[in-house]
DNA sequence: TAGACCAAAAGTGTATACACTTTTGGCGAT
DNA sequence: ATCGCCAAAAGTGTATACACTTTTGGTCTA
């Protein structure tokens, strides 16, 4: 049932929107969609469907569906409740730390890096997001990973309208000292670096709004058709 | 698009999910529960695919739609989230307590207890989740609110699925002990009481499965059609 | 020229059709 | 009696059809 054809759909559209191929505000017609992935309006349906309620996606009753256009107020009650989670989260990474979970973290990191050496922007973006995805990962705990993978999906699209280009790299370079408190087992500074980090960057958003408008064809023109 | 004809489907199975009238690992066929909402299979798709992100169901391809059950494993991550971001939920309630705020969670606690008093069953599982769904209400966010919200309807799946009948009342008492925590501002003691109350509510449940068998047109039957 | 109005076009919302998969149940063989 | 096998029934997955709503764009009027 969970046919992989509405999750590729779904999947195509949501790296179009986080990488901001897509922008906030474009609307979303089923028929040009279904056209693009070579599918009837019944799978792209369901796939729009499913990002309504990731919130990536708005459905206006007979309208439409348009990518999400977080407001400001939205994107700090996101970032409000990262800052709960993920400050627990990081307490509770400290005190089941191991060499293993460490090793993946940096390797991450490393990863990172490297995105960042060759100025690739998508990657990088779904990089610095997913280091937070990891360490939920690395507790064992799906529901908890699945949840963060949510709010960051989101904070994605609030990036993409409120962050300056340039925040990337104090990102990463926060992600680096992050690890390190970890590995030291040193809770109170891990706990309080990702608290400062995810004050950074919201800190770093500049609220206010950029164009909204978007050529869908195009935005998706790379993207494997089905 | 959001029709309410959908969401009023999922409203209904929600509430039969969680008053426990389906029981886990029910089937839910496409074309019975059309009929019986007077709708077609289309909508009643939509309304079990929601369903299936929200966890409270899940599809497996071509054999179709089932209530979850949640396994041991699930329960407890959802717990352990629970904990996390409770105890959060809680300092900063204590940080932005007003009186009106506190009144709020008063008369909520005094519904509880009238259930109680009642022994209206299905009303107090409904009233001891949605007392830490209004705490989050009463943060002024959203996402935070729709977040508890979700998991604790999958924490009701849960307690249906593995909780002992009386713990009920217990966990009202613990609900009184915290508001007034609150209401004193003592941010620690609020925390803790947060801290054992859940850790008490998830040492409660069984763990030993009960029988999953059910009657799909009897459960709905007092279920408004469409 | 600006604005209101209306018909055609485009698009959404729901139902239905149909192909394909799984389940069911009976029949024959061991 | 039990197991395996096969055909019928039931059910899911996707496409299409059609009614109804919104948007578009042109014409008529002031």
């Amino acid at each position: 049932m969970e046919s992989s054809a509405t999750s590729s759909i779904v999947e195509a559209l949501t790296r179009a929107i986080v990488d901001h191929r897509l922008q906030p505000g474009t609307k979303l017609a089923e028929q040009k969609l279904a056209d693009h992935f070579g599918v009837s309006r019944t799978l792209v349906r369901q796939a729009l469907f499913q990002m309504a309620q990731n919130r990536l996606v708005t459905l206006e009753p007979a309208r439409g569906a348009f990518v999400a256009t977080p407001s400001v107020s939205e994107a700090r009650q996101v970032f409000a409740v990262r800052r709960m989670l993920e400050c627990e989260v990081t307490r509770a990474f400290v005190r089941s730390a191991t060499p293993a979970k460490i090793k993946v973290l940096r390797a991450h990191v490393a990863r990172e890096r490297a995105a960042m050496d060759q100025s690739d922007v998508s990657r990088r973006t779904t990089l610095l997001g997913d280091f937070h995805v990891r360490m939920a990962e690395l507790m064992d705990n799906e529901v908890l990973a699945q949840m963060l993978d949510d709010l960051i999906s989101r904070c994605a699209l609030i990036t993409v309208m409120y962050q300056s280009t340039q925040a990337a790299e104090h990102s990463h370079e926060e992600h680096e000292q992050i690890v390190e408190a970890l590995a030291a087992r040193d809770e109170e500074r891990a706990v309080q670096l990702m608290q400062e980090h995810l004050e950074h960057v919201e800190a770093s958003l500049s609220f206010e709004r950029k164009h909204p408008i978007s050529d869908l064809s195009f935005a998706l023109g790379s993207t494997p058709s089905l």
